[in-house]
DNA sequence: TTCCTTGCAAACGATTTGCATTGGA
DNA sequence: TCCAATGCAAATCGTTTGCAAGGAA
């Protein structure tokens, strides 16, 4: 999507909200947008630059999460990592790396999605979960690691 | 797998690398085993009673997730869930609730596991990341919370 | 002016570590 | 006996919160 275009979905969600549009806002999800996949704080706080303190960075985070501009993401110990929500990027799954623990998208081609998707109906029809997503994991070794 | 069935082969596990498999080690595994989801510390401890001191909880976990013998999970925020190694409980995925966090383990259907580990083999053909395991997380609302 | 937003510092919760003690092979 | 394992308390790290100052409508 077109940065101009990203902006002004957010826009409207956020003023649907009450919820002023920022520039610290904005830097995250610049940055976000511009990422291959989800990011911590400490690692956004680094590619923003401009020393945000990490605590205004914190509280954009929860800001943008609760108006579900960006998705929460804890593949990885200790820490966790954001992206844009699917209704901004569409729908993805995730390569983890278990060495470096950076987690990167990917998209899977329609008729693999087809079939997840009719797993996860099974799953569904056989269970008394109500399954609302799903998020493929598929851990091991990145490039830079191996 | 019979719980004494279980702790041997733990057992063959840790004396192989020269670490015992004490009381507090064998409750973990117990407790685990007797689990359908990944559990935390805190869960562990609950259950577990006779008090046993967190530090030494997170040490038994260190000890045996090194040994290779449990596998960390980080569906939710803020704490790491643990559960048995797959060459003890056999490959799953898992159920999380967005509720209440908790994750319940569910096997599929091996038509559905083939399928995704086609998946898996396509997406591992198409980049430069080696994969060697996957998990699907199906995300969702749970009897209770629901 | 009136709230929303931000910055700074202190507080929190999960996890880790140093060090002295205990316990099993 | 001797080193691995444990308990306790203090430290660490990511994240959250209270409160006062700054800014946009």
């Amino acid at each position: 999507m077109a940065p101009a275009t990203l902006h002004r979905q957010v826009e409207t969600r956020l003023n649907a909200k009450d919820i002023r549009y920022t520039t610290g806002r904005r830097a995250v999800v610049t940055t976000l947008a511009e990422s291959d996949g989800p990011r911590s704080a400490a690692e956004l706080s680094a590619k923003i630059g401009a020393n945000v303190p990490l605590s205004s960075l914190y509280r954009t985070l929860t800001v943008l999460e609760a108006a579900d501009v960006i998705t929460p993401h804890f593949a990885t110990k200790g820490l966790a990592r954001y992206e844009l929500a699917e209704w901004l990027t569409g729908h993805h799954h995730h390569l983890v790396c278990i060495e470096c623990g950076t987690v990167e998208d990917i998209e899977v081609p329609p008729l693999y999605e087809q079939q997840v998707a009719a797993l996860v109906e099974t799953i569904a029809a056989t269970s008394s979960f109500t399954a609302s997503n799903h998020d493929l994991e598929i851990e091991g070794t990145c490039e830079q690691c191996s």
